[in-house]
DNA sequence: AATGAATGAGAATTCATTCAT
DNA sequence: GATGAATGAATTCTCATTCAT
């Protein structure tokens, strides 16, 4: 998996000058991706990066302060990746709904073609807390903002909030866990249009009795 | 925290034989509870859990093999406790929506006092992936009765299915995280009417445009 | 494999008093025997001993002090097994030389039958080098016996010594490593009478050059 | 004691790259031998073998993968080492049990020098069997060749095979234990000259009555 | 005598990080 | 910059032996 390159130290993010260096970098952060979505950060060795890459065991110490670092930069990297992903399923896509629904369905894509990459940002939460945070508060705010836009043309009610928007992000990552990572056969286009139905309609009868309890 | 017992070794499930025997492995999961929860699992040592429980470290393999064993039988106990907690919240509630409102309720409630039940759950991702699945497949799987006996009655629309009860598991998870583990402050109350409004209206504005989209 | 009883501790050898007490001790024997035989000393451990003998490990100290007296114990006890029927394959045979062929037939046999003992004294030359030691002196001992009293019949040609009754040990030993322990399908009688025709006649080409070398 | 070295891990023999590499490769040869020559293999430890060594105990694993792994490469070693000493005591000697006789010889003034070696290529019938049995394997078949050696020039009389190396090895190594690793006071060419009368005349009386038994 | 839990010293092994070349 | 050897703290796991019941 190609991945592209951002600060790679955690201290003194500085790139390398050369491009022999560069493309060391680059190695590294490919290695580590692999290993850590194939083996899990603890389980990853630095040496099993370092060999993946094809470089020697000492040379990491020229890129990286240390295996928290690299993870912190992946992180980040593939947070990035995310983001671009996202923004592309909705670019040309118009009407509220149906860009929650495409943005389901370009998740769900997205977490079929690279695994690894669901598995990395949730290990965040125990490896380096902070980033996890920071990917799905970003992603909530993204949310937010669509879900804002919408209330604004009125096609979506007024009074949604960063809940509803965590409500959603919620929905949508299980279903990628279930749908893309455990389970890669069901139609992404039903998925989507199912959770879309919830949004667009609730799951209550429209025609059964007042859902509403005296209680 | 007090956790109850269940099988403790991973191959051959053995109870202890006397009283004693009974009160060392409750001490045990007790210890490991706690150390898993305040520093996750990797870094909590087996001799960390020993010294907290009370016992010499080589009493630990009377009755567990490994810190994974410990880890696995934590989790089977704590699931069940997620779960018989679950079905509290929901046991003299009527109606549909309601119960799934209870049940988001009780869930965030519970997750507020046992912070780290939500942790150590969440680690099984990447410590034994078999019980993480299971905790999540079985957790749907009740919602998913209670969306069957919703439509049996009519309170809730036909056509609810397995996807259905991922989004809802989803919301609920994520709700969790962001309203009990991140920020406790939050009427309970407040996010859980929040969700369920979206189960029950979805989030479309009802007197807007047609939301569907010609595309 | 039966073994029977002899001092069982090494510092104060008391026989157990009771009927029931002298059946423990037997089977703890008979477990010994079998885990050393399998496993070696040192990767039997005294709870394996004490799980295939069917008793408590807490039980075993009070037969036995330590590992060490155990397996002392057990040597002592299969060097004497190894006595009585290396006596009981030569009590009927007469002529010096056919008592040394049936003495490396039967010692044959018994080790294929039992195979472990080979392996538990051997062993011994690395737990209690003295066992080991002691074992094979008397046998040394035992032979010298034999080919003093073949000198004085005139069977056998005079000045025979130690050294020749190690030499003819160590034939013995050898051959059966090789052809009882390792390989069991070549006929002992065939083996005996090879090692006899050493002793016999040496190895030399009677009707050949003179053998000494001028050097 | 200096051992040349051979293929230092058990699956994936690597030669150390560096020269420094090659320095700390033979020092932990030789402190293994040592060390398994004065405890034994169970006794020693690794930190006693690093600390002998004069180098970290983590050092040990950048060049074998265990204790056991360090034992065999050992093994293989001492066993190169017996092979060649023991052409070296053969090479000028003429006449085939003049050649034994050398053969025993050397062995005896070998296993005086170093009496450790001895006892790790014994131990390893219980470390590393396969390399046990390959060391007396590839011993018999030396002799067996200068049997079949002796047998061409008619100084050996026909027939005789495997089992005669094997006997006449057996002799050799007990002799060696008795009076190399025991008693090393009593004169080496005595011994060697006893050992070859048995191959050169048997032990029977020449003059004596016929030795077949009716039986 | 028997039981089985408890003990804790000891050992092997891992691996992030440092360092000399 | 790159290389690969060196380091040593940390951790898991074993098991002979002791002890309370």
């Amino acid at each position: 998996m190609a991945v592209s390159s951002s600060s790679p130290r955690d201290s003194t993010p500085r790139e390398p000058r050369t491009e022999r260096g560069r493309r060391t970098l680059r190695k590294l952060l490919d290695a580590a991706a692999a290993e850590f979505g194939e083996r899990g950060f603890h389980d990853a060795s630095i040496s099993d990066i370092t060999r993946r890459a094809g470089i020697a065991l000492g040379s990491f110490y020229t890129y990286f302060d240390s295996k928290n670092a690299i993870f912190k930069a992946l992180v980040s990297d593939l947070s990035a990746q995310v983001r671009s992903r996202s923004a592309n399923s909705v670019a040309r896509v118009t009407g509220a709904l149906a860009v929650e629904e495409a943005a389901l369905a370009g998740f769900l894509a997205f977490s079929r073609e690279q695994k690894e990459i669901y598995r990395i940002i949730d290990e965040a939460e125990f490896v380096d807390p902070a980033s996890y945070r920071e990917h799905y508060e970003s992603t909530a705010a993204r949310i937010l903002q669509r879900l804002r836009a919408g209330m604004e043309t009125g096609e979506l009610r007024a009074g949604l909030d960063e809940d509803h928007a965590w409500a959603i992000m919620g929905m949508n990552v299980f279903l990628g866990l279930r749908y893309a990572i455990w389970d890669d056969e069901a139609p992404i286009e039903k998925i989507a249009r199912t959770a879309n139905g919830i949004l667009r309609d609730g799951i209550a009868c429209s025609h059964g009795p007042d859902q509403r309890q005296p209680q």
